[in-house]
DNA sequence: CAAATATATCTGATATTTCATATATATGAT
DNA sequence: ATCATATATATGAAATATCAGATATATTTG
């Protein structure tokens, strides 16, 4: 993956918060997202299906849920630099926010094997 | 500058070219870089106005050479992050032979004062 | 069947590149 | 000092490419 194409990834608002919530969490489902974030279900499942079509995520299937983290394949370089950024972002809007929301979900799905 | 926006400057090659080099060389001016990437003037300039419109850059004309740099009032959390991505990239190709390069320009502008 | 997730299509908006040309500055000749 | 010219950089306009969002619908699993 050349890096360019690793920043476009992060240039979206919906791709940048769904990954700083990944990098807080290590796992996120759909639902978690698409509540967290308070938007549309489809979009919420486009921007990872791109994600993982670039070779970002890797995604796991629970019964129903699909969740999604960091591949772990990914070269060291773009996991370093997911570590800085959300050192970097975390504490600023909405990123903070979106990690206060998420635990705030009431039928928030259990992990069996996290 | 929101970071999705902050992103997008990186996510193109010419762009992400251009900082890495400044980050190396802590400025470049105009004709350093049509001469290291192998560019059009006009695509350069372009970027180059397209990021310090953004407030990544800012410019400071010597003679008939503008010389571009970090903007000095970027937000701390950006600046680490152009740190740290250069700590990352700089092994890789095309930075590293970039940087290179640069350095066999054979009329390459003397600073008065960097 | 219901719930969770994925995808296809269309559409408006935005980004990038190129070409030609304009602007700014420096310099040598008169 | 002025004129002509060379060098460096910037920009307007047009062509092209790319992308994000909405809606409807399909797929997978329990």
């Amino acid at each position: 993956m050349k890096p360019e194409a690793f920043f476009s990834i992060l240039s979206d608002p919906t791709r940048l918060r769904t990954l700083m919530l990944i990098q807080a969490e290590r796992e996120v489902c759909v639902c978690e997202l698409t509540f967290t974030l308070n938007e549309s279900q489809p979009k919420i499942s486009r921007h990872l299906g791109l994600m993982r079509d670039m070779g970002i995520v890797e995604s796991r299937r629970e019964g129903t849920w699909m969740h999604y983290r960091i591949k772990s394949s990914l070269p060291e370089w773009s996991k370093e630099i997911l570590r800085q950024v959300h050192a970097q972002l975390k504490v600023l809007c909405p990123y903070r926010e979106d990690k206060k929301q998420l635990t705030q979900m009431s039928n928030r799905p259990e992990r069996s094997c996290a």
